[in-house]
DNA sequence: GCATCAATTGACTTTTACGTAAATATTGTT
DNA sequence: AACAATATTTACGTAAAAGTCAATTGATGC
């Protein structure tokens, strides 16, 4: 595995602007280490960037893939805190839930118009 | 089955603001009818604000839940109108595909954090 | 050492999806 | 018919998530 990526490798891998990388540097989802002023990627920040834009093609808010990536780090050391900690998993896990029994549904609707167009093609089929 | 609903009445069980309704019907999205210059909402309306909300909660824009929702309606009669519907649908499956593999994906990770915190949990149990 | 090419910074702009407010109209009730 | 409660229309405002542009600032090759 390589040691490090430019800004320009992860916005040609994931087909995203400069602009967008240094977005979530700002809004603290990513923190790539420098040389001078240039951003040099660890294969730890490329994996974040990957879960991050994953939070976004679920269409959740910088905020929310922010609640969520600070999960993934070291769980606190606090009892008080990991039970806070561990309710709020809870309830992206509901959220999360929520969004596949969507996903399901919307898949069965749709399923069911590609098999009515597949039925009108057979009756056009059969009357020309 | 009710024969109508007020806009009121849908916003209070739905929770979102007339003004997000009288928007979506700007949009194109839904169609009530008037009695004079007030919306009246028969329950294919209601169902339809349904799938809107459903497709929202998944991150569609708009423009994309308008698409969506295009296709519950009767599909076209000419051939080839219909195999261009039958590909924009198999396009919209294959990013709900894709949605379903991020959010159990995101599931799993989910699933570890909250592992993790059950452990930490246990050995502050033993240590205090 | 100088050109050039990539990267950074900062400011301003755009798009989406509504929020908010003001003025007007409608409806149901008494 | 009057009046309160709802509803509508029009217009402007706003927050989030970047896009765009300009001015610099390194880095690199020769």
């Amino acid at each position: 595995m390589r040691e490090f990526y430019t800004i320009t490798e992860l916005t040609r891998e994931f087909d995203i602007s400069t602009r967008t990388i240094r977005f979530y540097e700002d809004e603290g989802l990513i923190r790539p280490v420098r040389r001078g002023r240039t951003r040099l990627f660890r294969p730890s920040d490329r994996h974040l960037l990957k879960q991050i834009l994953r939070g976004k093609r679920l269409g959740f808010s910088i905020a929310e893939i922010n609640e969520i990536v600070q999960m993934y780090k070291e769980p606190p050391g606090e009892a008080g805190q990991l039970r806070l900690m561990m309710k709020r998993v809870e309830e992206k896990r509901a959220m999360l839930r929520q969004k596949r029994k969507d996903i399901e549904e919307t898949l069965a609707e749709l399923d069911a118009v590609d098999e009515s167009c597949i039925e009108r093609l057979a009756e056009l089929g059969v009357n020309t």
